[in-house]
DNA sequence: GCCGTTTTCGGCCCGACTGTTTTCAGTCG
């Protein structure tokens, strides 16, 4: 865990201790809000840390988080948090994070009923005590023991590709029910972050259809990919839905751990522990669906800003659209029935729109351009300034997948790819790209197929045929190259007169990836600093709730990066996103060349571009700072440069 | 605890759904 990552957590916990103690809900936010600046950030907090006037300048820190902040990162630990949890057992704290545990309920177990750990609360459920708790029924109970079980079974996050497929399954399937007019995935997962808590779809009815909304609520409860429904309204639906975690590439710990579950239990049931997903299904009328995509797309604290502003306007924005506050308010004092004709009445007597139907027409309305969903995290989207500095990137500039035009990290059956360096090359040109380059795995990577001295030689002379082939037939550029190791200490996996041979040097880490930061920036520093080195691939390794991978100082990297005029690359693949969203930042704001790579394995690896262009935008690269997006001419006479 | 083209004090986004209640508190996003 980084630096950042650590004094994150401590406040976050902070937080949540004071929570659970019942203090202001606004001192809590506060330092929830802290919590997220830091993680966002894309600089070390440790280098903010030594200058307090620069710590103030961040949007959420003020005087006494400042103080906390510095006090972290000089002595590890931030007194206050030492003293709340004296106060409260950590224990509170797991079972105030199981799903439908909130603050008040947590608080009051634990005082009332000692609970504090989620094994005493087992207990407390299989004595009924639970049950004297006020407000606490049987219903709340099973949602609790349902919550236990999720917990148990490690249902936290899920990595962006896994989720995406069955998010645009669902949202075809809904597509396709009468009355609909429009569907769209949001949330986190529109957002492109690299893991998603679940699933949201809004879905728009046609005018004059929304009473139609109902039924589209009923089909999505009853799906066959429906595992357990959580919730079933007149506007939104929650189910957990089966997902496809096929993993086989990566050893995976989750196949092998769901297929026991599904052996015994060949038909899935609500307590099944086989991976599932949770979705939430929002209809709406077509008038309030950029209103509502905009609203379930979040970030929380992205939509916190705009709200704010629309307030300072006097309006209000809700997932219904934007409205005058007078307007709204009259038409909240009215009450309609908790039923299907009631809420017909309720979209009746809906005051005007100042929009609604669009994002687009949202923001316009607020003076605002409309940003696109990955950069929605108020970093300074809304108000174009981060800090009292106006940001860099123009986001008319942001990267978009049609940009790229070359893949430059790919591999052949040669080493442990499953495509013909004549199948890679044609798949690369079915997708519009100029240039593809062929980079097996090198020597060391025996486990690979790593290719010794000699195979590359020769491999070199295969491609070379494969280039002189399509070139005359297609105009394709094929080039020849290697994904060398970046040994511990350093060196690379194969002699300077061979890497010299090659069109394409990416140069990555892939063992001893448990390095101190100190080495592991050391051993990095090295590779870029390598006169025939392009681009550094998969800089930290880290594989996504998986391995955290090396911690390298990531400004030291940058600032090399940038003198060596070697491109970082953003390996496309959603296990990995390595750069992740917020390195790809600082590396922007460094002035830094990024690539995006799809480390192709399958033919199928290519369409993983989405991701890495969704970690790259989240980052603001603009398109002219990738080396993907360039035309042929420049791209190979930067290569050539090193050459 | 933070923040300020109305404020250095007094705000802080806002609605849906559920379960346990007979009108609403708690949770979530």
């Amino acid at each position: 865990m980084s630096l950042n990552d650590r004094v994150a957590k401590q406040l976050e916990d902070i937080a949540q201790m004071m929570e659970v103690l019942g203090e202001d809900s606004f001192r809590v936010n506060a330092h929830n809000r802290a919590a997220r600046a830091v993680s966002g950030l894309s600089v070390d907090i440790a280098e903010l840390a030594k200058d307090r006037k620069k710590l103030l300048e961040v949007e959420g820190i003020g005087p006494k988080l400042a103080d906390k902040i510095i006090e972290a990162c000089e002595k590890g630990t931030i007194a206050e948090h030492a003293a709340l949890k004296d106060k409260v057992p950590a224990g509170v704290l797991d079972v105030l994070n199981l799903n439908g545990v909130g603050p008040k309920t947590a608080a009051a177990m634990w005082k009332t009923l000692g609970v504090d750990s989620l094994p005493k609360l087992r207990a407390t459920i299989a004595d009924g005590t639970l049950l004297t708790l006020p407000r606490m029924g049987e219903k709340a109970v099973e949602k609790i023991k349902a919550a236990l079980a999720l917990a148990a079974a490690g249902e936290g996050r899920t990595r962006l590709g896994l989720a995406w497929p069955v998010a645009m399954a669902l949202a075809e399937s809904i597509r396709a029910m009468p009355g609909v007019a429009q569907v769209e995935p949001a949330g986190s997962l529109r957002r492109g972050r690299e893991t998603v808590a679940d699933i949201d779809i809004v879905v728009a009815m046609k005018p004059g259809h929304e009473a139609e909304g109902e039924r589209v609520m009923e089909r999505v409860a009853s799906a066959p990919i429906v595992a357990q429904v959580l919730v079933r309204g007149l506007t939104k639906t929650s189910v957990r839905v089966h997902m496809d975690a096929d993993l086989a590439r990566w050893g995976s710990e989750e196949t092998a751990a769901t297929n026991t579950a599904t052996e015994a239990t060949p038909a899935p049931t609500s307590t099944s522990t086989a991976k599932t997903i949770q979705a939430d299904v929002r209809v709406v009328p077509l008038a309030s669906f950029g209103a509502a995509l905009q609203y379930f797309t979040g970030s929380k604290e992205h939509n916190v800003r705009v709200r704010a502003l629309a307030q300072q306007q006097g309006l209000t924005l809700n997932e219904w659209g934007l409205f005058k506050d007078d307007e709204w308010d009259a038409f909240r004092e009215k009450k309609f029935k908790d039923d299907a004709q009631g809420h017909t009445q309720m979209l009746a007597a809906m005051p005007k729109r100042i929009a609604g139907t669009t994002e687009e027409d949202i923001y316009a309305a607020l003076s605002l351009a409309c940003p696109a969903p990955e950069v929605r995290e108020d970093r300074g989207e809304v108000s174009g300034e981060v800090g009292g500095k106006q940001v860099a990137a123009s986001m008319s500039d942001l990267i978009t997948i049609a940009d790229i035009r070359a893949e430059l990290h790919a591999h052949t059956t040669a080493s442990d790819g499953s495509l013909s360096i004549e199948e890679l090359a044609r798949e690369a040109h079915r997708r519009g790209f100029h240039t593809i380059a062929v980079t097996d795995h090198s020597q060391s990577s025996t486990i690979a197929g790593g290719l010794r001295p000699d195979r590359l030689r020769k491999h070199i002379k295969d491609v070379k045929a494969v280039h002189d082939k399509l070139h005359a037939e297609l105009g394709l550029t094929v080039l020849s190259g290697s994904e060398v190791d970046i040994l511990a200490d350093g060196t690379l996996d194969y002699a300077d007169d061979l890497l010299a041979q090659l069109d394409v040097v990416v140069a990555s880490p892939h063992a001893a990836l448990t390095q101190d930061p100190a080495t592991a920036t050391k051993r990095l520093l090295k590779a870029i600093a390598h006169p025939l080195v392009h681009i550094l691939g998969h800089p930290t390794g880290r594989l996504i709730l998986r391995r955290p991978g090396l911690e390298p100082a990531m400004a030291e990297l940058i600032a090399a990066a940038k003198e060596h005029d070697v491109a970082l690359e953003i390996n496309a693949h959603w296990m990995r996103l390595d750069l992740r969203d917020t390195h790809v930042k600082a590396a922007v704001d460094a002035g830094c060349d990024i690539a995006i790579n799809c480390d192709v394995h399958e033919r199928t690896d290519f369409d993983n571009l989405r991701f890495g262009v969704m970690t790259a935008r989240r980052g603001w690269l603009p398109k002219a700072s990738c080396v993907n997006t360039w035309t042929a001419k420049k791209l190979h006479a930067w290569l050539k440069r090193k050459r």
